[in-house]
DNA sequence: AACAATAATGATAACGATTACTGTAATTAG
DNA sequence: CTAATTACAGTAATCGTTATCATTATTGTT
């Protein structure tokens, strides 16, 4: 039991999902994918979402402000949320920098450490120049 | 407008969440709470949960699974969450490692990074003798 | 190609966490 | 002490998310 079968409305989610950078929450989800769906539901999209975090095919990210933020990029990386405008960035930092901030935490720490997830806070590059 | 008016609430708001390190939700600082004061709102715990975080008092961390926690550790640190049983730890890292992994973000970024959040995934030490 | 089994859907209700509103009480400045 | 203002408790409202359910779509089998 338990097994996975296709949908369209997945496939569409997914999709977006891989080809946007805009980090959207379940709601921006949902508007998009409705030009191609028109009568999709909410829940579907959350459903789907769970779903593709569940099987590692989505990321979710959690922010102070706000609901979840999804990514459909599944490598190891890290995002930079404007103070000032709200935006949330892809920040790359590469594989040795991740892996030696997971080492480092290590030291101190009495367990063990499979991943990170680093949230950077500041000005983004569009609002240093309006200001 | 806008001054600040001693409350004997937010004091023992603040006082809790400075002398705990259980990164408590806003429920959990309630519960607490009202042993001090029976009939304190959950509305003034999270209306001073907010303010405090607001002048810098007290810091909110977002988690994937569940509602925001609090701390009253302002100084920048880093928290794990353990994927087996939930529980969110402090994680100390030293201050260089910290500003290291802001510069080291830095480079490839093309905006201001003024802090930044790591949360760390895994085991703790408790989870792992239970296994 | 029809069928049965079962997963996925859309619609809607329910839920938990958080915020907004309101009239009263506490704090503070004059 | 008084007046002004902020904070309070209590409650309703809002928001993001999940659960329920009858119907539809997909998939493996005859």
């Amino acid at each position: 039991m338990g097994t996975l079968k296709y949908s369209k409305q997945r496939e569409s989610i997914k999709h977006y999902l891989m080809t946007t950078d805009e980090h959207p929450t379940a709601d921006m989800v949902y508007m998009h994918v409705k030009k191609d769906f028109p009568n999709i539901s909410l829940g579907t999209v959350y459903r789907n979402l769970n779903l593709l975090t569940d099987i590692g095919e989505a990321v979710k990210i959690a922010t102070p402000d706000g609901g979840d933020r999804f990514d459909g990029r599944v490598e190891p990386h890290n995002h930079f949320l404007c103070t000032k405008c709200g935006r949330l960035l892809d920040l790359e930092l590469d594989m040795n920098s991740i892996e030696e901030v997971n080492r480092l935490a290590a030291e101190n720490f009495d367990g063990i450490i499979r991943s990170s997830s680093t949230l950077f806070y500041g000005e983004c590059s569009d609002c240093i120049k309006k200001s």
